[in-house]
DNA sequence: AGCACGCCGACT
DNA sequence: GTCGGCGTGCTC
């Protein structure tokens, strides 16, 4: 028997299968999908069994070394996607297969976690003949509970419990158990509304066949009650379905909602999880033991079988999008790639669907349901642009008098107030008021944060840090002074205007300890505070019933990132966090502060206009030739030695201009923070329509440099971010 | 990714 | 004369 083995290292030179022998003793355990161990290059590493045979090409084969699992890791579905994902991103496969598992079964780690397991005691009906005292107290502790954990029969004595288990008087059980505990209070579901009703209908009138969906709602217009009426039915006709959520939001809140409606049959995949209970809720799925995943981008890869619906809700979020490591795939590519195998529905969720996914819908390639009311018959919350350039003048701090009325007269109702400033931090930079001096990061071009709370530097590419010296390093001047603001020191602000009510403050730098996010959402929702005060990870999918201001402290942060995408992220932001006020029966009211008060991406958001913004955001997508027009994509060339960065990339630049007839090649240019961590970074960006030569010419690039260890190429289709 | 092989500089 | 530098190339 030999076995075509795909190993774990992810390099292109070894991007296929070797072949290898397998020993007549471990030919019955050897099935297409599970992990083998082998010798490979002077060393011992992990793979998994593609295929099974009865011959090899090669002729000096080794044998494999032993088998890893006893059940199949990666099932025929998921082994396909795999190479759909290889042909079309252009990466390793072995790095597509170990995105879709939990990082304790990516070869290598296995061994590291083992399955939890319990082992119990049961009576055997063999008589026992002689027995001591102490094994007597044993046979009565068992005989009265019937079934009893062996560690608790083993504080009576251990020595009895191992002799009575070699004279068969007792029998050993063992049973994997799971670290993570699912509570079962059911809840009662709500009354659905009409428009709800239809949009299930409709999603479900296309139960078998591989449509997309995109549900645009208005914030608060009950988009959660559909998805769970949705998987319920799917439920009901006993099939599966997946949710994404994006990471921040998947929330106990969230969860919690689920869990009561469908107790067990739910398993939760998300970043917080330790990979020990990832890789338990995992196995859950493989067992078919859940019918229904929650979870972020990565549980779109859910080993499950007869899927009814994967639903992906605020589709418009990025982190749907894989763009730091490889395979750089996006969740919706893969779930409608699953969606054509199995034959079910996708359904997408958003109050500001992406430009793309709208585009589509009115094309009629995706069905299109829209739910332009809230749920509690309340309007949406009425917005006010605060014009900054004016406020400045008056040297009002990073608060309008506007605002701070707002916040006064809510507070008199005993309401409560959520602040929203997209930048963490104490101040955006420091600089030297005597010679202008910016302090920036040694390693990367990028100017550094200040941080109050431990009076450092911080670089928030790679996390370089410093102490802060008055003295300018410059000119010696004692004239270092702080610019811009941040979470830390509108908190600072806040405690001095409103000295009486408590300030609570969510930002990477509050939440990145385990549950701190679940604390501060329930201490807020508890009334505990009075404002919550944070970046972005505040706008999405909390619900707050006594929240009735939102103010968006600065709204021009995002606005000004060099970015095409950035009017778009800034309106889905200030719609998203507008959601957030008056979810109760209270009216909700939202105060936007910025110095770009007429901007389109502001103006739409206070009209709660999404269709407005879209048609002068596609128009303006279409004059400067962006996606959803043409497509987009990146190449990124870095490497550690400057001169030979910048030489291959313009030859990679005349390639791509001589191959790529149809296509725009842009740069190279020098990629948006060009050194990070001492690595020069070159981009190439290409914009294209139709492009059949694409595949074909970056394939050749990456074989042409792939024995270069100097130079790295880095391709992203669909770019989120260039 | 590792690790060996291989061909050039400063030392016991 | 040898030890060891890391450039190139292979891994069933």
């Amino acid at each position: 028997m030999v076995v075509k083995v795909l190993v774990e290292l992810s390099n292109k030179n070894i991007d296929r299968t070797f072949d290898y022998i397998v020993p007549k003793t471990l030919e019955n355990d050897i099935k297409i999908g599970i992990r083998v161990k082998v010798p490979f290059a002077h060393q011992e590493l992990e793979g998994f069994v593609l295929e099974i045979s009865n011959c090899s090409e090669y002729n000096d084969l080794k044998e494999i070394i032993d088998v890893v699992d006893n059940d199949i890791i990666l099932n025929k579905e998921l082994l396909e996607l795999g190479k759909y994902m290889q042909s079309t991103l252009l990466c390793t496969l072995i790095s597509c297969y170990q995105a879709m598992l939990p990082k304790a079964l990516k070869a290598k780690n296995g061994v590291n976690i083992g399955k939890k397991i319990d082992t119990y005691l049961t009576l055997s009906n063999i008589p026992f003949t002689k027995i001591t005292t102490k094994q007597a107290e044993v046979i009565n502790f068992v005989k009265t509970n019937g079934r009893v954990l062996k560690k608790e029969a083993n504080l009576i004595s251990t020595s009895s419990v191992k002799t009575l288990l070699k004279n068969g008087v007792l029998i050993e059980e063992c049973e994997e158990v799971y670290r993570l505990k699912h509570d079962s209070d059911k809840c009662q579901k709500h009354e659905l509304t009409c428009c709800q009703q239809d949009a299930v209908d409709k999603v479900m009138s296309s139960e078998n066949k591989s449509d997309v969906f995109l549900i645009h709602g208005v914030t608060g217009s009950g988009k959660t009650e559909i998805y769970m009426e949705i998987i319920e039915n799917m439920l009901k006709k006993g099939k599966s379905s997946i949710m994404l959520v994006p990471e921040i939001s998947l929330t106990e809140q969230i969860v919690s909602r689920f869990k009561k409606r469908f107790t067990s049959d739910i398993a939760i995949l998300h970043s917080r999880l330790s990979e020990g209970e990832k890789y338990d809720e995992w196995r859950r799925i493989a067992k078919g033991e859940v019918k229904i995943v929650i979870g972020a981008r990565s549980a779109v890869f859910a080993p499950l079988s007869n899927i009814g619906v994967i639903i992906i809700d605020e589709e418009h979020t990025d982190s749907y999008k894989q763009d730091s490591a490889n395979p750089k795939y996006h969740a919706l590519d893969i779930a409608k790639w699953r969606s054509s195998y199995g034959s079910f529905p996708v359904v997408l969720g958003s109050a500001t669907p992406t430009l793309e996914s709208y585009a589509r819908s009115e094309k009629g390639l995706y069905t299109l349901i829209t739910l332009d009311k809230r749920v509690n018959g309340q309007n949406l919350p009425e917005t006010i642009i605060v014009d900054m350039n004016k406020e400045m003048k008056r040297k009002s701090g990073s608060f309008s008098k506007k605002l701070v009325e707002s916040m006064e007269d809510t507070f008199s109702r005993g309401e409560q107030v959520i602040l929203l400033l997209n930048r963490r931090g104490y101040s955006s930079f420091i600089t030297c008021k005597n010679c202008g001096y910016v302090s920036k990061c040694p390693n990367c071009d990028i100017t550094l944060t200040y941080h109050k709370s431990s009076n450092t530097l911080r670089c928030h590419y790679c996390g370089y840090g410093t102490k802060l010296d008055v003295k300018c390093p410059n000119c010696h001047e004692e004239a270092i002074s702080t610019l811009g603001l941040g979470t830390e020191k509108v908190e600072e602000e806040l405690n001095k205007m409103f000295p009486d009510k408590k300030v609570i403050r969510m930002d990477y730098d509050t939440t990145s300890k385990k549950g701190s996010h679940e604390k501060i959402i329930n201490a807020f929702q508890n009334h505990e505070y009075d404002i919550l005060l944070g970046t972005q990870m505040i706008a999405k999918g909390l619900d707050f019933p006594n929240v009735t201001l939102v103010g968006v402290i600065n709204a021009d942060t995002s606005l000004n990132i060099p970015d095409f995408r950035s009017s778009e992220t800034t309106f889905d932001l200030l719609c998203q966090v507008a959601g957030r006020s008056g979810r109760g029966d209270k009216k909700g009211k939202v105060l936007i502060q910025t110095f770009n008060p007429e901007h389109y991406a502001i103006t739409y958001a206070k009209n709660h206009d999404y269709l407005g913004f879209y048609k002068q955001e596609m128009s303006i997508r279409r004059t400067l030739g962006y996606s959803p027009y043409y497509f987009l994509t990146s190449i990124k060339i870095s490497s550690k030695d400057y001169e030979e960065a910048r030489d291959i990339s313009n030859k990679i630049g005349v390639y791509l201009k001589k191959n790529l007839l149809k296509t725009v090649v842009l740069g190279p240019s020098v990629a948006a923070v060009f050194r990070i961590n001492n690595v020069y970074r070159f981009q190439i960006v290409l914009k294209y329509k139709k492009e059949d030569n694409l595949y074909k010419t970056l394939n050749d690039l990456i074989e042409h440099y792939k024995t270069n260890n100097n130079i790295k190429i880095d391709i992203d289709f669909n770019p989120i971010h260039i």
